[in-house]
DNA sequence: GATCTTTGATTGAATGACCAAACAATTTGG
DNA sequence: CCAAATTGTTTGGTCATTCAATCAAAGATC
């Protein structure tokens, strides 16, 4: 009972930080939809934020999933014998995926964003967040540069930082505006990158 | 002096909004930073959130400027002599400028944003904001596609949506984290979009 | 020119509500 | 019987917004 209950908890938590965002949600609200008493929810977490972290991991599982069923881990390196085009052609499939079924998960994200602008605790998970995933976008950039004809004057890591940066700022559009065709963005962006990433070699080129 | 105060007080809320944040700002700590009685933000300002949109606006006011200083109008069309290739790059130098120069006012466009997941008055400013500026880079966008060899399979609303996300993506990782080189990132977004630009004609490609 | 009047600007103190966190008391399960 | 789990209340504080009262200045009246 007691794993289950903090289980219950932080699933409460997820829905309805969802449905109504942090600085809108109380305490009460939460142990309210858990069916828990007021109390019972610092019991288990010792500050609103901590639960929110809680939340967002828990958002995060089903999600992380999929990409494991896919054979990619977040953390772990690149499978050394598939095609890095592949893997980044998937990336941006699931991606368009990820948005259409887990809005709510990103919805919650930015709303994480926000509050970790003037949060230092949330501030921290934020900067986790994004760099764990940065990287990850990273190690999938490199193994397509080093299969390019002429490498990019660009790191693969200022490029992960775009390609990343990119995937949320779409993400933001359509958090912001469900009319938003993110598909189309995506498609775009993956369009773009494609293209980079099989550039033929040129005799010539200026800097940016 | 009316005019004055108002002024004073909007200022007084772009500062203290970018120092703490939207929710950890009271009405009265505005007043106090502008030297007034706490009920007067309320006399000029029925709402907080009226106040909020006021101070972005007003925080964005000398950005607007630069750009038109340099000839563009953010809802005006593009000069018809210019470069179009030459403006896109121009636009990612400015943006780095931007960033380093008004690096509060972005700290205070994600805190409306992360306001306007949940509340509906500032959720359709944040919409304002996003649609004029991505309709700005849509503008680029299409006279630059023009010029290609081979228009893309995207749109140019959709191009300029994953252009205009990345941006914001790492607009987003440099107020989370001062150490990202959010220039480097610029950087790699504008080659990567210029080799696209200026790819030439292919025999054929596939369809992401 | 002196006094009254109006209007808008400004003040500072309520109002009314909310909430995170702490806590003492009770229940449960091993 | 004890420790962990759970309850529901209290605490101590916050804050947006309202409001009655003051103030200053600009006309209006005589």
């Amino acid at each position: 009972m007691p794993d289950q209950t903090k289980e219950r908890i932080v699933d409460a938590a997820y829905r309805t930080l969802v449905r109504r965002g942090y600085h809108e949600t109380a305490m009460k609200d939460i142990a309210a939809e858990a069916g828990v008493a007021p109390g019972l929810a610092h019991y288990y977490f010792e500050t609103k934020e901590d639960l929110l972290v809680a939340a967002i991991e828990h958002g995060c599982e089903p999600l992380i999933k999929v990409w494991e069923a896919a054979g990619v881990s977040l953390s772990g390196p690149m499978p050394e014998d598939a095609d890095p085009m592949m893997f980044a052609r998937m990336g941006f499939e699931l991606a368009k995926e990820e948005l259409k079924t887990y809005g709510g998960l990103f919805l919650l994200t930015f709303d994480m964003f926000g509050v970790g602008l003037h949060n230092p605790k949330i501030a921290s998970a934020v900067r986790t967040f994004i760099e764990e995933r940065r990287a990850f976008v990273a190690r999938i950039t490199r193994a397509v540069i080093a299969g390019m004809a002429e490498p990019p004057l660009a790191s693969a890591d200022a490029i992960a930082a775009a390609i990343w940066g990119s995937l949320h700022g779409i993400y933001l559009q359509k958090v912001m505006n469900p009319e938003f065709d993110a598909e189309a963005a995506i498609d775009a962006l993956s369009e773009m990158t494609m293209a980079f990433a099989t550039r033929p070699r040129s005799t010539s080129r200026e800097e940016g």
